[in-house]
DNA sequence: TGATTATTGATTATAATTGACCTTAAGGAT
DNA sequence: ATCCTTAAGGTCAATTATAATCAATAATCA
């Protein structure tokens, strides 16, 4: 039929205001659930699979008396063209080299700050070391998984 | 009834005075609960809950005659002070919840950006999802991990 | 048709509020 | 000095209000 969980994500979508206006939106579960005639656990879904960090969205929630649920967008103000081709920049696998020169460009072109790159080159580092020495991957496999990890961290931060 | 305990948190927020002036507080606790027309257990839970040293504070107080409640905030102007103060509160190992709380934490303060908040949550969510399901990891050692990471990935930034 | 995605509801976890009861410190009385 | 009284503050458990999780199905997609 028609797509509770689509529904329920345009409408937050639409909370958001058309342009980068609000880029916070605040929210009572069990209303929206109300709302659209369904069990609060369904917004769960919605948040979990639709409103994650890798598509730019952080969600705050509290619960018991005066529980909520805040959304926040974390959006670049303009989503250049190129960079929706993440994947393809980034591709199946990549090493150390490889990575610090992507970022570095990307910092050039002022889409990442100085700390943005080291975070995520801390990050990038850690999986590194731990697939070597804990779990003794072979470099291909550990290649795979800093390039998934990238990915991760760069749609988040690039896309809307 | 709107929210009592957010009420109060903020009015100790403002006896601090906004800019990095007066570091330490002092309260009657009867009084302050008389003021906000509450029961004194009530402060308890605000300090308890709200003025954690993981939020930067600390709480001191003496009870009997001449009683009092005085509450720190700490200062972290040095590095180095973020650091050990960072590698407390971590821990060694952390969970979803955890981290969450505490990265909020270190953005109010001003110590972390949105963006560098959302790249860090996406690379702990990547790890912990690695750990479940690529590597069958228990619980425990997926959370050692990601306190290892996100201490890594704190550590770079505030010394950055 | 097998895998993924969506829906539901039962169970669990957490936050805020309140009040009854407990502990500790200061200062005066004996 | 010791005890008593009074004036703080602390702890805990009960209650109520939310939200999260999990597992069982159902629906949809490739």
């Amino acid at each position: 039929m028609s797509n509770l969980t689509r529904i329920i994500e345009k409408h937050i979508h639409e909370l958001f205001g058309a342009e980068g206006e609000e880029s916070i939106v605040s929210l009572r579960r069990k209303e929206l659930a109300e709302t659209f005639g369904c069990v609060p656990s369904q917004i769960n879904y919605v948040l979990r699979s639709r409103f994650t960090p890798e598509r730019g969205f952080l969600v705050e929630s509290q619960r018991g008396g005066h529980g909520y649920i805040r959304i926040l967008r974390i959006s670049c103000e303009e989503p250049e063209d190129r960079l929706t081709h993440i994947d393809e920049i980034v591709g199946d696998s990549i090493n150390e080299q490889e990575s610090r020169k992507l970022l570095l460009a990307l910092q050039e072109r002022g889409l990442l700050s100085a700390r943005e790159r080291l975070v995520i080159e801390v990050a990038l580092r850690h999986a590194e070391e731990l697939g070597r020495s804990e779990f003794d991957l072979s470099p291909h496999k550990r290649g795979v998984i800093q390039a998934d990890m990238l990915k991760k961290m760069l749609r988040g931060l690039m896309l809307a």
